[in-house]
DNA sequence: TACCATTGATTGTACATGCAACCAAGTGAA
DNA sequence: TTCACTTGGTTGCATGTACAATCAATGGTA
Protein backbone atom coordinates (compact mmCIF):
# COMPACT_ATOMS: atom_id res chain seq x y z
CA UNK A 1 0.00 0.00 0.00
CA UNK A 2 1.69 3.38 -1.40
CA UNK A 3 1.41 6.36 1.19
CA UNK A 4 -0.87 8.71 0.85
CA UNK A 5 -1.03 11.95 -1.05
CA UNK A 6 -1.33 14.02 2.86
CA UNK A 7 1.66 11.85 4.58
CA UNK A 8 4.11 13.03 1.86
CA UNK A 9 2.43 16.71 2.65
CA UNK A 10 2.57 16.09 6.50
CA UNK A 11 5.89 14.04 6.82
CA UNK A 12 8.18 15.35 4.39
CA UNK A 13 11.68 16.18 5.90
CA UNK A 14 13.09 17.74 2.36
CA UNK A 15 9.82 20.43 2.62
CA UNK A 16 11.37 21.36 5.97
CA UNK A 17 14.19 21.29 5.73
CA UNK A 18 14.34 23.50 2.85
CA UNK A 19 12.17 26.16 4.18
CA UNK A 20 14.30 26.36 7.01
CA UNK A 21 17.06 26.51 4.78
CA UNK A 22 15.66 29.31 2.73
CA UNK A 23 14.67 31.07 6.47
CA UNK A 24 17.95 31.04 7.77
CA UNK A 25 20.16 31.53 4.67
CA UNK A 26 18.10 34.83 4.22
CA UNK A 27 18.93 36.18 7.73
CA UNK A 28 22.84 35.51 7.13
CA UNK A 29 22.37 36.74 3.82
CA UNK A 30 20.84 39.90 4.88
CA UNK A 31 22.92 40.50 7.56
CA UNK A 32 26.31 40.13 5.47
CA UNK A 33 24.72 42.22 2.40
CA UNK A 34 26.49 45.10 3.53
CA UNK A 35 30.07 43.62 2.79
CA UNK A 36 28.86 42.56 -1.09
CA UNK A 37 29.15 38.69 0.59
CA UNK A 38 26.53 35.65 0.32
CA UNK A 39 26.60 32.78 3.19
CA UNK A 40 27.29 30.57 0.26
CA UNK A 41 30.45 32.54 -0.36
CA UNK A 42 31.15 32.86 2.99
CA UNK A 43 31.01 29.19 3.18
CA UNK A 44 33.72 28.45 1.00
CA UNK A 45 35.97 31.46 2.88
CA UNK A 46 35.64 29.68 5.76
CA UNK A 47 36.66 26.44 4.46
CA UNK A 48 39.63 27.69 2.77
CA UNK A 49 40.48 29.66 6.00
CA UNK A 50 40.40 26.45 7.92
CA UNK A 51 42.97 24.29 5.31
CA UNK A 52 44.60 26.99 4.09
CA UNK A 53 45.18 25.04 0.53
CA UNK A 54 42.86 22.96 -0.32
CA UNK A 55 42.12 21.80 -3.70
CA UNK A 56 37.93 22.59 -5.05
CA UNK A 57 37.10 19.09 -4.83
CA UNK A 58 37.74 18.81 -1.13
CA UNK A 59 35.93 21.68 -0.30
CA UNK A 60 32.78 20.14 -2.06
CA UNK A 61 33.59 17.13 -0.64
CA UNK A 62 33.21 18.87 2.81
CA UNK A 63 30.30 21.28 1.87
CA UNK A 64 28.45 18.58 -0.33
CA UNK A 65 28.84 21.41 -2.80
CA UNK A 66 29.20 19.76 -7.00
CA UNK A 67 32.24 20.24 -8.50
CA UNK A 68 30.51 22.23 -11.26
CA UNK A 69 28.67 24.59 -8.74
CA UNK A 70 31.74 24.84 -7.11
CA UNK A 71 34.03 25.57 -10.45
CA UNK A 72 32.11 28.67 -11.17
CA UNK A 73 31.64 29.70 -7.71
CA UNK A 74 35.33 29.87 -6.76
CA UNK A 75 35.80 32.08 -10.29
CA UNK A 76 33.16 34.46 -9.51
CA UNK A 77 35.44 34.62 -5.61
CA UNK A 78 38.55 35.08 -7.76
CA UNK A 79 37.45 37.59 -9.98
CA UNK A 80 36.38 39.11 -6.72
CA UNK A 81 40.15 38.75 -4.93
CA UNK A 82 39.19 37.18 -2.32
CA UNK A 83 40.65 34.08 -3.54
CA UNK A 84 44.01 32.98 -5.83
CA UNK A 85 44.99 29.61 -7.50
CA UNK A 86 48.47 28.72 -6.89
CA UNK A 87 50.46 26.08 -8.17
CA UNK A 88 50.21 21.96 -7.80
CA UNK A 89 52.76 19.29 -8.76
CA UNK A 90 49.69 17.39 -10.15
CA UNK A 91 49.05 19.61 -12.94
CA UNK A 92 45.65 19.12 -13.01
CA UNK A 93 44.56 20.62 -9.38
CA UNK A 94 43.80 23.94 -9.08
CA UNK A 95 43.94 24.98 -5.50
CA UNK A 96 43.39 27.60 -3.57
CA UNK A 97 43.92 29.68 -0.88
CA UNK A 98 42.78 33.09 0.64
CA UNK A 99 44.17 36.31 -0.10
CA UNK A 100 45.27 38.87 1.93
CA UNK A 101 41.66 40.95 0.85
CA UNK A 102 39.98 37.75 1.95
CA UNK A 103 41.65 37.41 5.33
CA UNK A 104 40.67 40.85 5.88
CA UNK A 105 36.64 40.22 4.74
CA UNK A 106 36.50 37.34 6.93
CA UNK A 107 37.47 39.43 9.92
CA UNK A 108 34.98 42.39 8.79
CA UNK A 109 31.89 40.18 8.87
CA UNK A 110 32.69 38.95 11.81
CA UNK A 111 29.99 41.00 13.84
CA UNK A 112 27.70 40.67 11.28
CA UNK A 113 27.74 36.83 11.23
CA UNK A 114 27.21 36.90 14.97
CA UNK A 115 24.12 39.02 14.97
CA UNK A 116 22.58 36.61 11.93
CA UNK A 117 23.55 33.89 14.31
CA UNK A 118 21.82 35.16 17.29
CA UNK A 119 18.66 35.88 15.05
CA UNK A 120 18.95 32.17 13.43
CA UNK A 121 19.29 30.48 17.09
CA UNK A 122 16.75 32.83 18.43
CA UNK A 123 13.89 31.86 15.30
CA UNK A 124 15.15 27.94 15.63
CA UNK A 125 15.58 26.96 19.20
CA UNK A 126 18.96 25.84 21.23
CA UNK A 127 17.21 22.32 20.73
CA UNK A 128 17.46 22.52 16.98
CA UNK A 129 21.09 24.19 16.61
CA UNK A 130 22.28 21.23 18.63
CA UNK A 131 20.55 18.81 16.54
CA UNK A 132 22.25 20.47 13.23
CA UNK A 133 25.73 20.77 14.41
CA UNK A 134 25.48 16.83 15.64
CA UNK A 135 24.08 15.92 12.28
CA UNK A 136 26.44 17.67 10.21
CA UNK A 137 29.58 16.24 12.44
CA UNK A 138 27.97 13.26 10.95
CA UNK A 139 27.49 13.75 7.62
CA UNK A 140 30.71 15.92 6.96
CA UNK A 141 34.11 16.44 7.83
CA UNK A 142 33.86 19.86 8.73
CA UNK A 143 35.71 20.48 11.83
CA UNK B 1 35.71 41.58 21.28
CA UNK B 2 34.57 40.37 17.75
CA UNK B 3 34.64 36.37 17.15
CA UNK B 4 37.04 34.58 15.67
CA UNK B 5 37.16 33.16 12.89
CA UNK B 6 37.70 30.05 13.89
CA UNK B 7 34.73 30.33 15.80
CA UNK B 8 33.02 30.85 12.86
CA UNK B 9 33.99 28.00 11.16
CA UNK B 10 33.56 25.93 14.63
CA UNK B 11 29.51 27.23 15.20
CA UNK B 12 28.25 28.76 12.08
CA UNK B 13 24.48 27.08 11.73
CA UNK B 14 23.99 28.54 8.06
CA UNK B 15 26.96 26.15 6.78
CA UNK B 16 25.46 23.19 8.47
CA UNK B 17 22.21 23.87 7.72
CA UNK B 18 23.27 24.34 3.84
CA UNK B 19 25.31 21.10 3.73
CA UNK B 20 22.63 18.97 5.20
CA UNK B 21 20.17 20.46 2.88
CA UNK B 22 22.39 20.15 -0.63
CA UNK B 23 22.87 16.42 0.84
CA UNK B 24 19.29 15.80 1.66
CA UNK B 25 17.54 17.73 -1.27
CA UNK B 26 20.04 15.19 -3.67
CA UNK B 27 18.33 11.97 -2.24
CA UNK B 28 15.39 13.57 -3.34
CA UNK B 29 16.08 14.72 -6.47
CA UNK B 30 17.30 11.24 -7.32
CA UNK B 31 14.19 9.44 -6.28
CA UNK B 32 12.10 11.84 -8.18
CA UNK B 33 14.21 12.23 -11.20
CA UNK B 34 13.05 9.16 -13.16
CA UNK B 35 9.41 11.12 -13.09
CA UNK B 36 10.92 14.52 -14.32
CA UNK B 37 10.01 16.03 -10.96
CA UNK B 38 12.56 17.80 -8.42
CA UNK B 39 12.08 17.87 -4.73
CA UNK B 40 11.63 21.73 -5.18
CA UNK B 41 8.72 21.52 -7.44
CA UNK B 42 7.03 18.62 -5.53
CA UNK B 43 7.11 20.75 -2.30
CA UNK B 44 4.74 23.25 -3.99
CA UNK B 45 2.46 20.48 -5.55
CA UNK B 46 2.16 19.23 -2.20
CA UNK B 47 1.22 22.77 -0.61
CA UNK B 48 -1.42 23.14 -3.67
CA UNK B 49 -3.33 19.89 -3.40
CA UNK B 50 -3.16 20.72 0.71
CA UNK B 51 -5.05 23.79 0.13
CA UNK B 52 -6.62 23.20 -3.37
CA UNK B 53 -6.77 26.45 -4.83
CA UNK B 54 -3.90 28.80 -3.24
CA UNK B 55 -2.62 32.30 -4.49
CA UNK B 56 1.25 32.28 -5.51
CA UNK B 57 1.96 34.68 -2.43
CA UNK B 58 0.52 32.27 -0.26
CA UNK B 59 2.36 29.76 -1.37
CA UNK B 60 5.60 31.66 -0.79
CA UNK B 61 4.59 32.58 3.02
CA UNK B 62 4.18 29.40 3.78
CA UNK B 63 7.27 28.20 1.90
CA UNK B 64 9.54 30.38 2.85
CA UNK B 65 9.98 31.15 -1.17
CA UNK B 66 9.84 34.85 -2.38
CA UNK B 67 7.68 35.85 -5.14
CA UNK B 68 9.35 36.21 -7.29
CA UNK B 69 10.79 32.58 -7.29
CA UNK B 70 7.47 31.55 -7.37
CA UNK B 71 6.57 33.00 -9.94
CA UNK B 72 9.01 31.33 -12.63
CA UNK B 73 8.88 27.88 -10.87
CA UNK B 74 4.75 28.04 -11.14
CA UNK B 75 5.51 29.09 -14.94
CA UNK B 76 7.09 25.81 -15.69
CA UNK B 77 4.83 23.66 -13.40
CA UNK B 78 2.04 25.38 -15.93
CA UNK B 79 3.82 25.03 -19.02
CA UNK B 80 4.15 21.30 -17.73
CA UNK B 81 0.46 20.45 -17.20
CA UNK B 82 0.90 20.41 -13.46
CA UNK B 83 -0.79 23.24 -12.25
CA UNK B 84 -3.55 25.60 -13.69
CA UNK B 85 -4.10 29.13 -13.04
CA UNK B 86 -8.16 30.58 -12.19
CA UNK B 87 -10.05 33.67 -12.13
CA UNK B 88 -10.20 35.35 -8.98
CA UNK B 89 -12.76 38.17 -7.81
CA UNK B 90 -9.69 40.39 -7.33
CA UNK B 91 -8.43 40.10 -11.01
CA UNK B 92 -4.54 40.99 -9.47
CA UNK B 93 -4.17 37.25 -7.83
CA UNK B 94 -3.28 34.84 -10.10
CA UNK B 95 -4.51 31.75 -7.96
CA UNK B 96 -3.68 28.16 -9.24
CA UNK B 97 -4.89 24.62 -8.44
CA UNK B 98 -3.67 20.82 -9.68
CA UNK B 99 -4.43 19.37 -13.01
CA UNK B 100 -5.45 16.01 -13.87
CA UNK B 101 -1.93 15.41 -14.73
CA UNK B 102 -0.44 16.94 -11.64
CA UNK B 103 -2.63 14.96 -8.83
CA UNK B 104 -1.74 11.92 -10.88
CA UNK B 105 1.77 13.16 -10.82
CA UNK B 106 1.73 13.70 -7.11
CA UNK B 107 0.21 9.53 -6.97
CA UNK B 108 2.78 8.35 -8.69
CA UNK B 109 5.83 9.45 -7.15
CA UNK B 110 4.70 8.30 -3.65
CA UNK B 111 7.24 5.06 -4.03
CA UNK B 112 9.97 6.95 -4.77
CA UNK B 113 8.96 9.64 -2.17
CA UNK B 114 9.14 7.08 0.66
CA UNK B 115 11.98 5.63 -0.67
CA UNK B 116 13.99 8.91 -0.34
CA UNK B 117 12.22 9.87 3.05
CA UNK B 118 13.73 6.33 4.60
CA UNK B 119 17.34 7.02 2.72
CA UNK B 120 17.26 10.53 4.56
CA UNK B 121 16.04 9.18 7.70
CA UNK B 122 18.55 6.88 8.39
CA UNK B 123 21.30 9.45 6.88
CA UNK B 124 20.31 12.12 9.70
CA UNK B 125 18.37 9.56 12.43
CA UNK B 126 15.18 9.72 14.05
CA UNK B 127 16.37 12.84 16.07
CA UNK B 128 16.90 15.23 13.57
CA UNK B 129 14.12 14.45 11.94
CA UNK B 130 11.61 15.51 14.88
CA UNK B 131 13.43 18.27 15.61
CA UNK B 132 13.43 19.67 11.54
CA UNK B 133 9.97 18.99 11.94
CA UNK B 134 9.25 20.82 15.07
CA UNK B 135 11.29 23.58 14.02
CA UNK B 136 9.36 23.44 10.51
CA UNK B 137 6.21 24.09 12.32
CA UNK B 138 6.93 26.96 14.58
CA UNK B 139 8.50 28.86 11.16
CA UNK B 140 5.96 28.20 8.65
CA UNK B 141 2.17 27.25 8.51
CA UNK B 142 2.71 24.47 6.25
CA UNK B 143 0.50 21.89 7.97
C1' DT C 1 -14.47 61.73 -7.70
C1' DA C 2 -9.50 62.02 -7.61
C1' DC C 3 -5.39 60.77 -5.58
C1' DC C 4 -2.27 57.98 -3.01
C1' DA C 5 -0.81 54.04 -0.54
C1' DT C 6 -1.18 49.07 -0.56
C1' DT C 7 -1.23 44.58 -2.53
C1' DG C 8 -0.42 40.60 -5.95
C1' DA C 9 2.33 39.47 -9.43
C1' DT C 10 6.06 39.88 -13.18
C1' DT C 11 10.58 41.25 -15.13
C1' DG C 12 15.67 42.42 -15.16
C1' DT C 13 19.68 40.98 -13.20
C1' DA C 14 22.92 38.20 -10.72
C1' DC C 15 24.17 34.32 -8.39
C1' DA C 16 23.65 29.12 -6.76
C1' DT C 17 22.86 24.46 -7.89
C1' DG C 18 23.49 19.96 -10.21
C1' DC C 19 23.61 16.64 -14.27
C1' DA C 20 25.74 15.22 -18.50
C1' DA C 21 29.35 15.64 -21.40
C1' DC C 22 33.74 16.84 -22.01
C1' DC C 23 38.99 17.72 -21.66
C1' DA C 24 43.51 17.18 -19.78
C1' DA C 25 46.71 15.00 -16.69
C1' DG C 26 48.08 11.11 -14.21
C1' DT C 27 48.23 5.86 -13.34
C1' DG C 28 48.53 1.09 -13.96
C1' DA C 29 48.80 -3.08 -16.47
C1' DA C 30 49.47 -5.76 -20.65
C1' DT D 1 55.49 1.86 -24.39
C1' DT D 2 50.83 2.01 -25.20
C1' DC D 3 46.22 2.10 -24.05
C1' DA D 4 42.41 1.98 -21.07
C1' DC D 5 40.94 3.81 -16.73
C1' DT D 6 40.76 7.22 -13.18
C1' DT D 7 40.86 11.79 -11.41
C1' DG D 8 40.46 17.04 -11.16
C1' DG D 9 38.25 20.49 -13.33
C1' DT D 10 35.32 23.11 -16.88
C1' DT D 11 31.33 23.97 -19.99
C1' DG D 12 26.42 23.64 -21.79
C1' DC D 13 22.12 23.56 -20.12
C1' DA D 14 18.10 23.89 -17.11
C1' DT D 15 16.37 25.14 -12.91
C1' DG D 16 16.13 27.54 -8.26
C1' DT D 17 16.84 31.62 -5.55
C1' DA D 18 16.29 36.55 -4.19
C1' DC D 19 16.53 41.78 -4.59
C1' DA D 20 15.11 45.90 -6.94
C1' DA D 21 12.13 47.96 -9.93
C1' DT D 22 7.94 47.93 -12.16
C1' DC D 23 2.96 47.25 -13.47
C1' DA D 24 -1.87 46.68 -12.59
C1' DA D 25 -5.75 46.38 -9.56
C1' DT D 26 -7.70 47.68 -5.14
C1' DG D 27 -9.03 50.46 -1.31
C1' DG D 28 -9.23 54.38 1.61
C1' DT D 29 -9.59 59.19 2.13
C1' DA D 30 -9.81 64.03 1.24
Amino acid sequence: MAVSVSQIANECIAVRLRLINRAVSNIYDDALRPFGLKVSQMNILVVVSLRKIVRPSEIGEVLQIDRSTLSRNIDRMKSRDWLESIEDEDARAQPVRLTKSGKDLLKEVSPAWEEAQAQATELMGDKFIASVRDTARQVSQLS
